[in-house]
DNA sequence: ATCCCGGTGT
DNA sequence: ACACCGGGAT
């Protein structure tokens, strides 16, 4: 990626580029209608993962029936979350209201006006702080959502990946070096508009896009490869061994610790390794031992795979034979089942698969 | 049906 | 890191 960032001319050509884009291009939208940062703030509360259609309707009927700060402040939060039923995320709403509250207790039912100030704001993150300060208060702040990282990932080819830390880094750097200038609320508003509107995840429009002789991914062709998809989280490899004790047609099951993986649930006794750990019968033994149980392991085992949001289970079942001595774990911490009435129990979607098998081979 | 996405708060 | 929660894509 290059430094054109920093070629101060460059980005004053980019950004009256994308000035005069807005200017004729930008959608009619309510709250571009007004300039009343209680409103701004409403709309940026409302777009926060959720659609602009959504968002209209709403918008208009919530000003409506709390037309200033201060109503909002005083309505109660039954009325404020019937305007907003439908919206979804109803922790926004809570947020705006008590938020709505301290603007009337801290600030005399004045609007704040600085970033610090509107930041601090119960619901406000660096986002819509940014979006508010800039477009109510023409303050030079900066603005960067998911529409804002795809625009300027594509303009810079900025290599990092989706969601990572680097990406959203370059970003601001970059977003709070272009916002400094005329009409920073502007600015802002066309980063997003062009992502919303051109500079799509697909098919991007770039024939109509005012940053097209800027943009590096367009000169290369490579508009849709960015941003970079997100690092996959490495499944962690798990082995597990169980063993399967038998007595009077029965199996022994204990109960999972209340904390951690599978929390809770019944699950043939056994041991779960880490990646580099080699499985070995007299792991599966001791195991045994732990619970006051001799129990000779069959070297030979079925081996059963299973795939969890970001883990890869291979499970090592084992049969363990002649069981002897006591089990010296608290009573409700273990039970002799038949395999029909283990699957009665709480027992993960794996261990119903592998005790489903062992029921079919018997 | 199942993944992927995203501002903020925790 | 994850939960919130709903929408859209596949």
């Amino acid at each position: 990626m290059s430094e054109q960032w920093e070629d101060i001319e460059w980005l004053a050509a980019l950004r009256q580029s994308m000035l005069d884009w807005f200017t004729h291009q930008q959608r009619d939208l309510p709250w571009r209608r007004t300039n009343d940062p209680y409103a701004i703030w409403l709309s940026e509360i409302m777009l926060q993962q959720t659609r602009v259609e959504t968002v209209i309707p709403y918008y208009h009927r919530f000003l409506e029936r709390f037309p200033t700060v201060c109503d909002l402040a005083e309505a109660s939060q039954e009325d404020v979350l019937a305007q907003w039923s439908g919206l979804g995320y109803y922790r926004r709403a809570r947020m705006l209201h008590a938020a709505a509250q301290s603007v009337v207790a801290e600030h005399d039912c004045v609007f704040p006006s600085t970033f610090e100030s509107i930041l601090s704001l119960k619901g406000v993150g660096r986002y819509t702080a940014g979006a508010i300060s800039s477009i109510a208060f023409g303050l030079e702040k900066a603005v960067v959502d998911g529409n804002v990282h795809r625009v300027l990932a594509r303009i810079f080819e900025i290599p990092h990946p989706r969601g990572s830390k680097q990406l959203d880094q370059k970003c601001w750097q970059i977003a709070d070096t272009l916002v400094k200038g005329d009409a920073p609320g502007d600015l802002n508003q066309s980063l997003m508009e062009l992502g919303a509107m051109v500079c799509t995840p697909r098919n991007p429009t770039c024939m109509l896009c005012p940053a097209r002789e800027f943009c590096q991914a367009q000169t290369n062709g490579t508009q849709e490869t960015y941003p970079h998809p997100k690092v996959k989280k490495a499944v962690k490899q798990l082995q597990v061994m169980w063993g399967v004790t038998r007595r009077r047609g029965k199996i022994l099951l204990i109960r999972r610790p209340q904390k951690g993986l599978f929390a809770g649930l019944w699950e043939l006794p056994g041991v779960y390794l880490d990646a580099g750990e080699t499985p070995s019968t007299e792991k599966l033994q001791d195991v045994f031992a732990q619970m006051g149980l001799e129990v000779d392991v069959d070297e030979s085992f079925t081996s059963h795979a299973h795939t969890l949001t970001h883990r890869q289970m291979t499970i090592h079942l084992h049969k363990c034979k002649r069981p002897k001595g006591k089990i010296s774990l608290p009573r409700k911490e273990w039970c002799w089942v038949t395999v029909e009435e283990a699957m009665e129990l709480g027992v993960s979607s794996i261990s119903r698969k592998v005790l489903l098998q062992m029921k079919k081979a018997t």
